[in-house]
DNA sequence: ACGTTAATTAACGAGAATGTTAAACAAAGG
DNA sequence: CCTTTGTTTAACATTCTCGTTAATTAACGT
């Protein structure tokens, strides 16, 4: 199947040591060896971790004489978020039942 | 890596063929055959799907007869947004100082 | 009982993901 | 220059993932 953008932020997601990389970029960019101290794995591995993070928009990366920075890139996840927003109805209580048939109305019009 | 709820969820998420499911799934309970129909993979391929929808609680099934109706669950969608809801000051341009300053207070509490 | 329909399991293969260690590259700094 | 520090690339092993076809299970209808 088609690797479309979407599948690739969900994909970079779905591994927990790039999950714990961008809680520790929330708090502040970070050089490579410090995303890696709270890990038992290699360099190598984070490097590669941080690549996928970085095909998939979550990061960017800056170079300062021999430290590569890399900073939080939020954006894809508002992607993501709002892919599942389509699905919100069929999770949050307060949806009234006119609120769903709002929605519905819209999602047909938006159709062809 | 542990292969936690998060991490299920999301790589439940990073196929396209699984994401076209969930989105059938929205307009209703649907078959088996009814959810290859619009796909041109092989039933057992869609079974399999089905499968890591269903170990991910995306979807619950039901068995009547001979058919097999697969129903969505969005409540692991729920979690995931929340999950990434803590990222929501990175991307959400409306979000103010002062706000972003009470939700960095509020993680700093969460801390034990 | 028997055949049809619906779906799953079994067995297999190609390719991607994740990790390793060793070697290479880049820049700083004596 | 040559070494140290930070990071990436190369080469490789192992384990998933996603697909296939063939066989099996399950329930219905005659």
């Amino acid at each position: 199947m088609t690797d479309d953008r979407l599948s690739t932020i969900f994909a970079a997601l779905a591994d927990p040591t790039r999950r714990a990389i961008l809680a520790r970029l929330a708090e502040g960019d970070a050089t490579v060896n410090q995303l890696a101290e709270p890990f038992s794995i290699s360099l190598p591995a984070i490097s590669r971790h941080l690549k996928v993070l970085e095909h998939a928009g979550l990061i960017t990366r800056s170079r300062t004489a021999q430290w590569r920075s890399s900073s939080l890139q939020a954006e894809p996840l508002r992607e993501a978020t709002a892919w599942m927003d389509r699905y919100r109805q069929f999770w949050d209580e307060s949806f009234s039942r006119l609120d769903v048939h709002l929605r519905r109305i819209q999602s047909e019009e938006e159709k062809p």
